[in-house]
DNA sequence: CACAGCTCCTGGCAGC
DNA sequence: TGCTGCCAGGAGCTGT
């Protein structure tokens, strides 16, 4: 599941091998893929516009278009394989839409369980415009605190609102919540400034190391170069419930929460109201 | 406003 | 072995 770190590093490559070239052909596979506009239009317009720069919001890829931004959500299992003039196609039999390029090189959006969209908008903002900050950049101590006090969630749900926050999901959520030692039940408007800023730096500081190890492989993520993340041996908790807390030794147990798979280690994570 | 539950999808896995 | 059926989850949506 591509969060924050994944992206990025799915967008860094990107940028290396599509600056600048042409779009010459485009095959769409899965209509549904194609959320706007309708998939003839969206191939029509493709065509003859070279990528200008490849940007990320939150959880969005954004290919610069000379006149449109083609907006990409990866959702849970989609991926961008490139592949250059020449390299054998190993794409499976879940490529949903194909774009060629003038030099021959070809990106194929992959996706198994058919959840990830493809926009074609001339506005981003229509998209955009409904997320929340970027943990990395648009934040400073001060507005997380004001973010999270002007809500009275569940910690856990907050973090998880791309209205609120964008581009944190569910694996990184487990992790900061942990390295915070915060519960994940507890109410947003409850958490003491200390806590706060205690949040604040593992949010930083994990999302940063992530995108440094390439983000994390969990079952099938892979960049645009079918390389999986390097994050996976540093996850202390989510995937890991009956194994020992890194920091205690107390088995880390597996909860649900807001309807998602939770991990904590009910030690360094108390639930006291 | 907060939040539970439903929808979309398929591969992987538990259970028999 | 081979089947059935449940589960994962991002985000938009409806209902309470």
């Amino acid at each position: 599941m591509p969060e924050l770190p994944e992206v990025e590093t799915i967008v860094r490559g990107l940028r290396r091998h599509l600056s600048g070239q042409v779009i010459t052909g485009v095959d769409i596979l899965w209509e549904r893929t194609v959320a706007a506009p309708d998939s003839r239009q969206f191939a029509e317009r493709l065509i003859g516009q070279t990528v200008h720069a490849i940007d990320r919001r939150g959880k969005y890829i954004l290919f610069r278009l000379t006149r449109d931004t083609l907006i990409a959500h990866l959702r849970m299992t989609g991926k961008f394989l490139f592949f250059a003039h020449g390299d054998p196609i190993t794409a499976s039999d879940h490529a949903r839409v194909k774009i060629t390029f003038a030099s021959g090189d070809q990106l194929v959006f992959q996706d198994v369980r058919k959840f990830g969209r493809l926009y074609l908008v001339a506005e981003p903002a229509h998209i955009l415009s409904r997320l929340g900050p970027e943990p990395l950049d648009d934040l400073d101590l001060g507005r997380f605190q004001r973010l999270l006090r002007s809500h009275r969630r569940q910690i856990k749900p907050l973090l998880l609102d791309q209205h609120i926050l964008a581009g944190v999901g569910n694996i990184y959520t487990d992790e900061i919540l942990w390295a915070a030692r915060i519960h994940p039940l507890r109410r947003s408007d409850k958490l003491s400034d200390r806590e706060i800023a205690c949040l604040f730096k593992a949010m930083q500081s994990i999302l940063q190391q992530a995108i440094t190890a390439g983000g994390t492989t969990i079952r099938d993520y892979a960049d645009s170069e079918q390389r999986p993340g390097r994050f996976l041996s540093q996850l202390a908790v989510y995937g890991r419930s009956g194994e020992p807390c890194p920091r205690c030794g107390t088995p880390i147990q597996r909860m649900r929460v807001g309807g998602r798979g939770t991990h904590i280690c009910p030690q360094c994570q108390p639930y006291n109201p």
